[in-house]
DNA sequence: CGGCGCCTCCCCCGTAGGAGGGATCAGCGG
DNA sequence: CCGCTGATCCCTCCTACGGGGGAGGCGCCG
């Protein structure tokens, strides 16, 4: 979208100390493709900068006064920003907590400082290029974090295939809590029909009531927590 | 733990074209710290090579004859296997469906064919030293993937905090679908104090009945699927 | 065309679950 | 010492649920 095409990369550096920042503005600019185009002591001014330039990449510490990277990169790249500016995250400590938040936040990458100046490089153009990249470990942990819970979707037509179409529509509303009376009123049938597809369903899933119907939805992904 | 002090890290080449393996073990071999042990011509070769070899790292294709990299990973690296061995999957296509069926299958890593010798040769190192790495696009794909589901624990304490340890543990077993009498079983009380527990819970969230107590325990991530 | 699967509706009936009372006792902090 | 909270137990009443039937209409397919 932006930042290619003979163009070079523009960047805004964020951070709370001014011999990081030098230092990464004079690595980034050696660099013939990249330009870094304002620098920020503090979240606040880095979401200035960020949204009055239009940076392809910010690369924002976590930790900073006033306002924190995690913060400043949730007002630029979280869920509900219309145009989102692509967020690069480097931290000293590779905390779990600042890890997920940050990704959370909407960053495009999350390192660690110690890196090499030709990775830090290498960073800035596969995010400026709209890819991601993470720290070796941060990966190990995110995977770790992604393999521990079992796949959603996929596994749910376990016994799920035996339901009707209406019976699915039935388990739906029985999972969102909705008791017989509202599903009728939902479907526009009658009480008695929605019971006898709740016993179906039920003798088809093996389930003993509809509370295990719930559990089940929720355990075999057909609905997934935050979906309400 | 191994392939490194001075030891040289030991590499299985798994592909189904030869070709494609000879470029590998060329590539690795002029490493003077990298060893290709073994090739594979398919998933059964790849298990039983590993086990009997113990490389350091797998290298392994994921569209293979008789079985796939996937099954294959899965023997080595997945759940429940004793003694793992770090797999570092590649293949031509990175669709979505297999590089989340590799990263639940156990792998360290996975990478696009269409990288260069300098990220390959790197990509074995970072995962022989047990840590992790991905391609760009699936980096990007699997943040947004981890992104989109909202943060589990953190905001269960919102009315949760108005109950009881007991009342929690009721409200646990609820969630897990016992019933009352059940419920008074597991914890050696009787099925009234249930009873009042679960209305006393039912009052303080206001909550219409035990189904939706259910519910809410999966929303505020209090239980997790998969976590049965 | 006759079955079969699906959706629809109905009745009876037993029970678990929940509302709304009230009660005792141990522990804790003022 | 008193008051409060939490945990325990008991009662009655009512309803939603769920099992076990039966039954009619519709569309599809052999």
């Amino acid at each position: 979208m932006t930042g290619r095409d003979g163009m070079s990369i523009r960047v805004v550096v964020a951070d709370d100390q001014e011999l990081v920042r030098a230092g990464f503005q004079m690595i980034l600019s050696a660099q013939p493709d990249i330009e870094v185009v304002a620098e920020a002591a503090d979240g606040a001014q880095a979401v200035d900068a960020a949204r009055r330039l239009r940076p392809d990449v910010v690369l924002m510490d976590v930790r900073m006064p006033r306002m924190d990277g995690l913060e400043a990169t949730r007002r630029l790249a979280g869920p509900g920003v219309t145009s989102p500016v692509k967020v690069l995250m480097l931290t000293t400590f590779d905390l779990d907590d600042y890890v997920y938040e940050a990704l959370r936040a909407g960053a495009s990458g999350f390192l660690l400082k110690d890196l090499r100046r030709d990775d830090l490089v290498n960073a800035v153009r596969v995010v400026a290029s709209g890819e991601a990249l993470l720290a070796p470990s941060v990966t190990r942990r995110l995977i770790g974090e992604f393999a521990r819970r079992p796949r959603p979707a996929q596994t749910a037509p376990a016994g799920l295939a035996a339901l009707t179409a209406r019976e699915r529509e039935v388990l739906h509303l029985m999972a969102r809590g909705r008791s017989n009376a509202e599903i009728a009123a939902d479907l526009v049938i009658g009480e008695q029909t929605v019971k006898t597809h709740v016993s179906n369903i039920l003798a088809k899933l093996y389930l003993r009531d509809r509370i295990h119907a719930v559990i089940l939805a929720y355990e075999t992904g057909l609905i997934e927590p935050g979906t309400r």
